[in-house]
DNA sequence: CGCCCTATGATTGGATCCAATTATGGTGCC
DNA sequence: GGCACCATAATTGGATCCAATCATAGGGCG
């Protein structure tokens, strides 16, 4: 089966560079070389100046002219725009998927949200080691996959493609209140969906989505570390 | 004061390509030649490349693989889709509106929904030419903005660009029926944002963009003009 | 001693080049 | 006459080149 869209090198490339800003590995505010990007995947900076356009509409990097491009640092009142109108999207998502969520589907989101609370445990108890695959990702990511709207799950994906994920990991890593805060919230969303309540799911997930933004904002108010500094 | 963010030059490329495509100057389905939109604009292919990768992004358009970039074809169901996303979004956009709007802005939008309203008769009777400009756009576009979230703001431009306006335009053009229909929902619209009441402009909004997303999905249900045919 | 100004290096941006892939048109064969 | 195959033209894609712009450091002047 052949690629449906886009060449396969720019865009593999661009998901690799946003795949590093995603992880951390290039902190937000750092600057993006183009000669630097294409030493290290071992191409040219023709592919890499498209991808980085890719990314620059994607809005997760800043480009300036003659000047290059740099990882976005969000500002706490973007965080909390853009996780209003997440709130209002997860919240159709939700109602929507609660017509078509199977019963399979449901036990394997409930076993998400267990395995990855478990293991928060035992990462604070400083007994296990942590993933850097977000399970609060997957357990979001298949409630938009059951919504089945290509348009709703695109996007969401975008929002979230806007703010790198460690730093929504470590806002749950570091606070036991928020993982409590997140399991139960996951768990009552869960029963409302089970029960067939769209009303109740959509509520509960817009409510979820507004406090988890609430939290993202507030750590980016005080952020201190993580943030390149040149 | 200089440019925030983008190449001035790339940018305004993508604009420009955008811009053709909306109007239908380069119908939905045609292929788009770097070579030709280069010589077109005087520059080389590199830059258009690169406005290329931000329109791909967008979704405007579909590059393949060594084949080239070519106008995308909606297909109906991807109409709904979107559809049913920006009437979440244009409800909350209003809901948000209800307490930001003053007085004149609400008299502004009566103005321009009159203005359309009256020109489309006028255009209908054959006593005026149609504008390229299109009011119903501008229309919402003032609730867009009055709803003061840029990130809301912009996902409905994004959603909004993925569907060349001329068609939408043509939809409206065509039925009389549509044209009443519109014009009358605006004016209920107005009359629940006037009076404060957010959950009925909600309701309203809803409903106005679903019906209408209606009408442009039907439409290209059967299609059959100026849609391009190698 | 500090500030500005200039020279140099680093980096981006547009143009051009060439290889690779795809479309096209023509010829021959069945 | 139609279909397959091959040669050629058109087009894309990555690499390279060079000019323009921006950052930086060093020197001159007040």
């Amino acid at each position: 089966m052949p690629e449906t869209d886009g060449n396969a090198l720019v865009d593999d490339l661009a998901a690799r560079i946003r795949s590093k800003i995603m992880s951390g590995e290039i902190p937000i505010g750092a600057p993006l070389r183009q000669a630097e990007l294409a030493a290290q995947f071992g191409i040219s900076r023709t592919p890499v100046r498209e991808a980085l356009r890719q990314l620059q509409t994607g809005g997760l990097i800043e480009v300036v002219p003659n000047r290059g491009a740099v990882v976005r640092v969000p500002v706490p009142w973007e965080v909390r725009e853009a996780y209003e109108v997440r709130a209002e999207l997860e919240s159709l998502a939700a109602r929507r998927a609660v017509d078509r969520l199977d019963d399979t589907t449901i036990a394997e989101l409930r076993s998400i949200n267990k395995a990855m609370y478990e293991r928060s445990l035992a990462v604070a108890a400083g007994t296990a080691t942590e993933r850097d695959g977000n399970d609060n990702d997957q357990f979001h990511s298949r409630i938009y996959e059951a919504s089945a709207n290509t348009r709703l799950s695109r996007m969401l994906g975008e929002i979230n493609d806007a703010f790198p994920r460690n730093v929504s990991a470590l806002v749950l890593k570091d606070s036991s209140r928020h993982r409590e805060e997140n399991f139960r919230e996951h768990e009552e969303l869960l029963e409302a969906l089970a029960a067939g309540d769209a009303d109740r799911a959509a509520e509960l997930m817009r409510a979820h989505v507004l406090r988890a933004g609430e939290h993202l904002a507030h750590w980016y108010e005080r952020r201190s570390s993580t943030v390149f500094t040149g």
